[in-house]
DNA sequence: ATCTAAGTACGATGAATGTCAAACTTTGAT
DNA sequence: ATCAAAGTTTGACATTCATCGTACTTAGAT
């Protein structure tokens, strides 16, 4: 019944043990910074399966995992479905213009 | 006499050629970060062996060719020494607010 | 009760990367 | 002419990382 799973939460960093270096590592891969600036474009939370991505499924999982460890996304399921929510506010609150920043060129070298 | 020389000036990429792909992997290195935020918070131009850095001389050769080839720092010689300087009006042409926010990010994570 | 869709977990693998030491080059000073 | 300082180059090495296929789990639909 699309009800919201609050077992099967993954871990999420507090905001203030988010760091620069794995916010970069993160950012770095072509992969997840698409995922990000996909993010950054919608209205509503995205599903692991309903983005772009030209990688298999266990890679896309290993990159989610990835940018929820280094902060930048917050995971919640939703049936079968993990949805995939940026935690721009929060780390705009500690790297100001940052995700900004990135995600303006990221969307500047696609075009 | 501690002239410019021309002649052993290693190649620069045009502004036009930079990548956001190529910057972020410079500015992932902690070290090549360090040298960046440096070179931001310095007046004058920095000769290699001017920064502070805990790796060897040939490490740091390394990393200075990679920021080089990324675009965001041009260097001359003067001397046996190689300056060292930031583009960063050129990037920030290119990359509004992306060497600036991660610069700023640096300096904080620093503190 | 089955079956399918959506992800996860687990190796395995091949490529890239940061590091250093040693030898070399070049410039300026003695 | 020698010597020292400043970087570079090369080669080696260990580590990390992105990728995939396969097997597994879980939830919802039939």
């Amino acid at each position: 019944m699309g009800l919201v799973d609050d077992e099967r939460i993954p871990r999420h960093p507090d905001v203030r043990t988010i760091t620069l270096q794995q916010v970069l590592e993160a950012l770095v891969d072509p992969v997840r910074r698409s995922i990000v600036t996909q993010l950054s474009d919608a209205r509503a939370d995205i599903k692991c399966g309903g983005f772009d991505l030209r990688v298999s499924k266990s890679t896309a999982t290993h990159h989610f995992h990835i940018l929820r460890e280094a902060g930048l996304i917050r995971q919640y399921y939703v049936g079968t479905s993990r949805m995939n929510t940026l935690r721009r506010d929060e780390i705009d609150g500690v790297f100001p213009g940052l995700v900004d920043a990135i995600v303006n060129a990221d969307r500047a070298s696609r075009s």
